[in-house]
DNA sequence: CGCAAAATTGAACCCAATCAATGTTCGTGG
DNA sequence: CCACGAACATTGATTGGGTTCAATTTTGCG
């Protein structure tokens, strides 16, 4: 593991406080590894080998019953998952698996455990990421149960112009399949809620969004701090 | 406080390796209060004033948007709640009020924030709740994304017989109003689904359910442990 | 009893999924 | 450089799960 990934790692605010001994002891039983797009990293119900860091790539969160399946969550670097069920070393509740090529840290289920019982500052930034996470899921009911699939884009939209830097112009760098799963949709009905946005001033064309009238957008989103952040 | 209650609370697995000077110091702050049926407890957007405790009674967590709301769950002693926005000490996501008249327990937030910072016993008691809880609101967002209204009542049902001693009967404690938002449905569906249900084997006449057939109901629920528990 | 709240039933409507057909994009090889 | 195929995207039609509104029945309680 090169320098700098592991910086980058240490720089998480996971690690930030724990002591040189504990954070070398997590990281020299480690791996980095780099995975095609579209591999299943984990499968819901297994037991917990590694804690897991996306360095790199972009991985979806799933799960499945009776033949359906559904996009928990999609994740960025750097984020830590299935942290929860290293934490209880108990069975996974989702699947993972790369959504683009991409490198992930992999941490020793154990090792997590064993420091997290010797180091008190590890323990305080595991429940502080914990609780964070446990907040994100609860928006993500919260999204799910009151807004309809049309403000879900909508307000999709709104975040990722701004995370795209109030460009009023947003490029999709992930396909609208994995868009639509993402914001619990059919591909069909995001293309039908695109057009339907048109109302509101947007103008879509191929992977290209276009806010025309954001005043529109944001009356019909109606966003809300304690569901988006 | 009395004593038959700070001994319900220091079995909490929350508090059990505490030391007794840190479990003192948290109670000695801390409130015990009775409040009636329909009392709002904590308001969404609020900033945590206490970490709370269902000691008796129950509460339901909800949330509104819109003019919409949603419950989010119910809570039945003995429970922390609100855990998650009095460690990072931010705003609630959900709001809490009683269903029936209630006994709560109330620690000041910064009380608990000061324990978690010194004692490691507590700490890592906490992150363990917090997975717990983390794991369950996981479990909900999947039962509602993955299941119709008929199948999440069904499987309702084989829990709360299991919950009642597997007498195949089940007495029906809340109304149905609020067992309905519990679900995720609205009253009338409720009976629409309940009477769906006569063709898995289920009687229903008032607060009482009868499962005459478990074998058809299991077959229709599919119950499946990485959802239920 | 008699009233109010809760529960049920029916009808219309809405949101979203599915199925099917067509159009578009893009990478590959001739 | 063009032709082709495969995956992706759009559009239309249909279906189904669920909500809403309205009317009626049942329940519980003073």
């Amino acid at each position: 593991m090169r320098q700098t990934e592991t910086d980058l790692v240490r720089a998480l605010p996971l690690f930030e406080n724990v002591s040189e001994k504990h954070f070398d002891e997590l990281m020299s039983t480690a791996l980095l590894q780099r995975f095609p797009q579209g591999v299943t990293l984990i499968q819901e119900g297994d037991l917990p080998d590694f804690l897991h860091i996306v360095v790199e790539g972009s991985v979806e969160l799933f799960a499945s019953h009776d033949s359906h399946e559904t996009v928990l969550d999609i994740l960025q670097p750097v984020t830590t998952f299935i942290l929860a069920a290293v934490i209880r070393d108990e069975v996974y509740l989702k699947s993972a698996r790369t959504l683009t090529a991409a490198q992930i840290l992999m941490i020793p289920a154990q090792a997590v455990r064993d420091v997290f019982d010797r180091d008190a500052a590890f323990a305080r930034a595991l429940v502080n990421e914990l609780a964070a996470r446990y907040r994100g899921v609860v928006r993500a009911l919260k999204n799910e149960k009151l807004r309809t699939s049309t403000e879900r884009l909508a307000n999709w939209i709104l975040q990722e112009d701004t995370r795209q830097g109030d460009k009023r112009k947003i490029s999709l760098t992930i396909d609208k399949r994995t868009l639509a799963s993402h914001l619990g949709m059919t591909p069909e009905n995001l293309s039908r809620n695109l057009a339907q946005l048109a109302k509101q001033g947007i103008v879509t064309s191929g992977p290209v969004i276009v806010i025309e009238n954001i005043v529109e957008l944001r009356k019909f989103a109606k966003p809300n701090g304690l569901i988006d952040q």
